[in-house]
DNA sequence: GCCAACGTTGGC
DNA sequence: GCCAACGTTGGC
């Protein structure tokens, strides 16, 4: 059993899009990046727990809570001349690229900002606050799950 | 294998 | 829109 924060802009597919999903799942296609890959590929497990982050918006921070419903798989999406994130390089009998489907687990009331994460002493070292970090998939510690589980106000 | 150029991410 | 940080590409 893993933890995870899966980063994804608002605009783009947000928490109301996966919310009207059907079973409110969906798969996480679109991950171009090769250690995202390799978590997708390798160390997800079927679940496993993550964050759901929105980035690049007016307040970013973690908004609800999703679970693995499905471990790595290939991603068709690269296999699609018309779709924005195809790669030739990749094909159906040498897929490069994976991708999970996520199933929200529950909406956060009010979300965990940003600015509150980085707030807490007790998460200095999360991956997420680190400098320079662009990774759109981050293993979360179990010690940082709690700690941020702790500052949701829901109750 | 080195490294400069370029593209992308993402907070502000 | 700016810019720092980082990944990728491609010439050599």
């Amino acid at each position: 059993m893993n933890y995870w924060l899966m980063k994804t802009e608002p605009d783009c597919f947000g928490l109301d899009h996966l919310k009207s999903r059907p079973k409110r799942t969906e798969h996480w296609d679109g991950v171009r990046n090769y250690q995202a890959r390799n978590f997708l590929r390798d160390s997800m497990q079927k679940g496993d727990l993550a964050f759901f982050y929105h980035s690049s918006c007016a307040e970013p921070g973690i908004v609800g809570v999703v679970k693995i419903v499905r471990a790595g798989y290939p991603d068709h999406t690269a296999w699609a001349p018309d779709n924005e994130h195809f790669d030739p390089k990749s094909s159906p009998s040498k897929p490069i690229w994976y991708m999970v489907d996520v199933k929200l687990e529950r909406e956060l009331k009010h979300s965990i900002t940003l600015a509150a994460l980085k707030n807490n002493p007790a998460l200095k070292h999360m991956q997420l606050l680190q400098r320079g970090n662009r990774l759109s998939i981050l293993p979360v510690t179990a010690k940082e799950w709690n700690t941020i589980l702790k500052m949701d106000k829901s109750d």
